[in-house]
DNA sequence: GTTCATGCAAACAGTTTGCACAATA
DNA sequence: TATTGTGCAAACTGTTTGCATGAAC
C-alpha cells in the first residue's frame, strides 16, 4: 500500500486549479452527517444511496486532499483508515467507540506539556503526538434486554 | 485485510499445545537486536539472512501469537504494522522516529487520571488508549555536512 | 478548447489462509 | 504416531493509478 495520508505539501499547489470538487463536497456531507468515523468504503456505499453517487477512486482521491487541505482528520483503527471531519485547530484527540466507531472529541490538549518535556530530554523534534482512547461508549454498552 | 492486531483469546487455548516454535523465537530475536520498528515483511528480510530463515506467513503467524501473548506490541503507522518487544507491563508509549522507525518508550503512563476523568464524563467504558509521538531522533536530524 | 475531476478496471501491497510436509513430543 | 509449526502459493482486501470521458472555466 502506497497511503501517505497526512503527508502536506499539494495544499498550495493544489488551490490553483480548484473546481469544488463534487466528490470532496459528497465526501464531506457525508462525514458531517454522520457521528461516527467512517472508511473510505463506507462513504462510498453511503454516497452510492444518494442522488450524486461517487466512485470508490474519487472518495480515496477526495479524502486525500480533504485531510491534506485540514478538513478531515484520519484515524488508524486496525489497519484501516477512518475518516472524519476535523474539529477545529488541534483536537486530534478522541474516544472512539469500538463497537459503533462512534467519535467524542478531546477538547484541547491534554500532553502539550509533557510533549515539551519529552522533546528536550530526548532531543527529539516531535512533529505531532496521537492520543486516542477506545472502548465502549455508553449507548453500545447498555445491557440488552434480549438476552 | 483480516488483521486483528491486538486481539486475545487464544492466549489460553494456544498454551496447549505450544512447541516451542522457532519461528517465534526468530522474531523475538531480530526485534530484540534491534531499537527500533520492524514491519512483518522487514522482519521477514532479516530472517531470510539468518541461518534459520522463515517464511513471511510464519512471521505473520509469529507476530500474531506474540501480540496475543503480549510479548510484542504492534504500532499503526501510516496504514502498516510495526512491532517492537513489549516493555514490561503497561509501556505502551513512544516517541517514534519517523525516519529510522526507533522506539524510544516513554516510561510510566501520563494519561491514565485523564482516561479515568473521561470515562466517568462521557460514561465510556475505555479499554485502552494509544499514545505516540512522532518526529525526528536527534541521530536524524543530526546535519548532513555533505549537502 | 483546455484543464481537471470522475469512473472504471487493473495494478499494487500488506495480510491471511489452505494444504502438504516437516519437526517435535 | 499424533500433533502442531512451517513454507509455499493463492486468495483477500484496502488502496492507488492509468486512461478515456465529461464537466467547468
Amino acid at each position: 500500500m502506497k497511503h501517505a495520508q497526512g503527508r502536506a505539501m499539494l495544499s498550495q499547489s493544489k488551490q490553483i486549479g480548484i473546481r469544488q470538487t463534487k466528490g470532496q463536497q459528497a465526501v464531506l456531507e457525508t462525514l458531517g452527517n454522520c457521528e461516527h468515523l467512517l472508511s473510505a468504503q463506507e462513504i462510498y456505499v453511503q454516497l452510492r444511496a444518494t442522488e450524486h453517487p461517487v466512485g470508490l477512486a474519487t472518495v480515496y482521491r477526495a479524502v486525500e486532499s480533504l485531510v491534506v487541505e485540514g478538513k478531515l482528520q484520519t484515524i488508524n483503527l486496525e489497519g484501516q483508515a477512518y475518516y472524519q471531519v476535523a474539529q477545529g485547530t488541534h483536537s486530534r484527540h478522541h474516544l472512539v467507540c469500538l463497537q459503533c466507531k462512534k467519535v467524542i472529541p478531546i477538547a484541547g490538549c491534554p500532553v502539550g506539556e509533557l510533549e515539551r518535556q519529552l522533546s528536550s530530554r530526548h532531543a527529539f523534534a516531535i512533529d505531532y503526538h496521537v492520543l486516542d482512547f477506545f472502548g465502549t461508549c455508553a449507548q453500545c454498552d447498555q445491557p440488552v434486554s434480549e438476552d
